[in-house]
DNA sequence: CGGATAATGTTAATTTATAACATACGACAC
DNA sequence: GTGTCGTATGTTATAAATTAACATTATCCG
């Protein structure tokens, strides 16, 4: 990397850049400026603004839950939102259909909760909403920004929430639901413990399926938010054993 | 908000958003489109790029830090990083002069080290490096974002490092190292007991006053990392009581 | 309804970005 | 040395995006 560039990542450091100020302080042509920062951008280290251009924000998301983040996960998390009353705890675990959760929590920035989760996404999300934030101590798994393990597990223990909100990676509807990382399955075991109340929000194209183990069964949940997508009979099965269901019509 | 507001956020959940698609979709004119999108980037919802905008991202970083990352700051972290070996454990606290050292270590980039933190851009800064990230849990302060209290204390017992790199809020030359805020002080001294070394790093404007409360004695730390602005009488106090001290020449 | 206010649209001016080409510089073979 | 190549930088023209100013339309409230 050639010294200017390097020189540009050290004037980011304080902030923004604007390319007509850098230019004249680099001693080069807008155009020159303009090409490095091309280049910088392409390697993550910059983001480019109107302008000028600013450090690559350190995104606290894995760069998969973007494109997971659909319209039917923002759905369901709406659904169960309307379900949480203000001043309550919850605990969020990780994954996609979790984060959407906290974003809408965020988004509404209406309930003054206590969240607690292990998740750096969903802690980005919610930290500078009215909710207070609690983060699980432990390792830090840098492709999904999650925090599991044995110290995670050890703190939960001290605490206590009116719900645990989970996804799942598979369900059968006579069984449970499973994950597809142990470590993830034994903090969700130990997180059902401290919860007075579970709710399961997962899309219906995880029904039928069994992934890695299983963290909860059915009479470990209280409630499953879905769409439209299960059969009758599914449906039949999952209330049939106690759990209440919401499912969301897609309408498509 | 407005509805097409929230049709907004709603369309970067996935990614970014080009003005001129997003004014067709939308049935409205691009100029009431970039009205839109200011206001929503002056709430910190959005980050206008040229031709669009992205989800704002969510920077783990306080918004003070990037002006307090000075040159000094980086110059200081640089040195101290010349003496971390690798494989070493090394806790690194909150502050803005602990952060400049996890961006040094994040930009070279070389060492294996086992971090252990506190401080959210800390991590954010080191996670998708070649580091070993473990975050202390407990509450997020969401002015700071570092994590303090009981929980942060008792996990932080389940850990050894080589090395704990702190800053300091102010400073005697013959009595000690101040912090002005009680929970970070307790965590510090509770930081200090399970390192092998204590280095603090810190500008020199920082020497004769003092803060709330002492967290270390001279007698505690084995490093100091400064620059040149402090007395040679200071100095001869300092490394008298047996600490080594480094002073970088600021050249200016 | 009437009047005020906010929201949106339109156009022109300004700024910023891109593309295409020109120039300068260094490396290297001969 | 000299010529040639490739890269880096500069220049200019063009296109795109942004802003500013003003016109128009919608909305609210008495």
């Amino acid at each position: 990397m050639h010294q200017r560039q390097r020189k540009i990542l050290d004037m980011l450091q304080r902030g923004k850049l604007l390319i007509r100020e850098a230019a004249v302080e680099l001693g080069v042509t807008e155009m020159t400026l303009r090409r490095d920062l091309k280049l910088l951008e392409e390697r993550k280290l910059i983001l480019c603004v109107k302008g000028g251009a600013i450090p690559y924000p350190a995104k606290y998301e894995p760069e998969s839950a973007a494109s997971e983040l659909t319209d039917c996960k923002f759905a369901i998390a709406n659904a169960l939102y309307q379900r949480i009353m203000p001043a309550e705890s919850i605990f969020i675990s990780a994954g996609s259909t979790s984060l959407a959760f906290a974003k809408v929590i965020a988004r509404c920035n209406r309930l003054p909760l206590t969240v607690i989760t292990n998740s750096l996404p969903a802690a980005s999300t919610l930290f500078r909403s009215c909710c207070k934030v609690i983060l699980l101590g432990g390792e830090l798994r840098s492709n999904s920004l999650d925090l599991v393990g044995p110290i995670a597990e050890k703190n939960l223990e001290e605490y206590h929430v009116d719900w645990l909100i989970s996804g799942c990676d598979a369900a059968l509807c006579d069984y449970g639901f499973y994950t597809s990382d142990i470590s993830v399955s034994n903090l969700e075991k130990k997180s059902l413990r401290i919860a007075s109340h579970a709710a399961i929000i997962t899309d219906s194209s995880k029904f039928g399926r069994r992934a890695l183990t299983r963290f909860a069964t059915l009479d470990d949940i209280d409630l499953l938010v879905t769409d439209d997508g299960i059969s009758p009979d599914d449906a039949r099965n999952l209330t049939g054993s106690g759990l209440e269901l919401i499912q969301i019509p897609l309408g498509n």
